[in-house]
DNA sequence: GTAAAGTCTGACGTCAGCGTCAATGTCAAG
DNA sequence: CTTGACATTGACGCTGACGTCAGACTTTAC
């Protein structure tokens, strides 16, 4: 499939493949007129990659990721990466806790001021 | 104190400090010199600003929460502030969970290719 | 009195994940 | 054959929270 194609059925700007590609995401096949071809499995890689930057996962990281996500059996190994989510995980947890810390200060701050 | 000071005892450097003035989350009295004169509740504060942005908050936010949570009696209602910041919470935990999932997948994967 | 250190106000640089032209090439339809 | 839709690369714009000069002034130390 051509490049608006796989746009329309991910959602993705034609825009964001072509900044997948370059940061090393997606590999997508040349036709010989030069248009980017992409296999059908495509589409579900860029529904993870998607998933995964919203998530907050630097495209460096999802780069790594990818492979373990997606292949059955990677050739290569994923090394040190489970430490990397789990650290982003953490981070994130932490910050989820603050920010309910916040919004409980928030919150009985709203109720003494309760106009 | 001065800018030098206020920036050594919270961390943030001096730009931070004028950029945090900039977006109105600070406002310093000036000395006759012109120099930047901060009360000691700065100090308060500037740790108060960090950490909301450090959790994720857009500084325009922090200008809107910070009178909640620093001012004991504050003269100004702050309508609306509760549901933002449950959004943002609301937010960052579903990246949480979600992360999780991945986590847990990535974990599960590399039990499975365990070298 | 002079040099070093601190402060001031611009203003441009940075990184990420794209948006948005711009100029050009290619393919399907009439 | 020409129009129009879709493709290509290249390059600049954008937002946020600053970093990093540059040039000028003030204060501090000796």
């Amino acid at each position: 499939m051509k490049i608006g194609e796989l746009s329309e059925r991910t959602g993705a700007s034609p825009r964001a493949l072509r900044y997948y590609e370059q940061q090393g995401l997606l590999s997508p096949d040349r036709s010989a007129n030069g248009y980017r071809d992409y296999g059908p499995n495509a589409v579900a890689m860029v529904e993870t990659i998607r998933a995964l930057l919203e998530i907050g996962l630097p495209s460096a990281l999802v780069r790594d990721v990818l492979p373990c996500t997606v292949g059955e059996r990677a050739e290569s190994a994923c090394p040190g990466l489970l430490a990397q989510i789990a650290a982003l995980r953490d981070d994130v947890r932490s910050k989820a806790a603050r920010l309910e810390t916040v919004e409980a200060s928030l919150s009985s701050y709203l109720k003494d001021n309760a106009a």
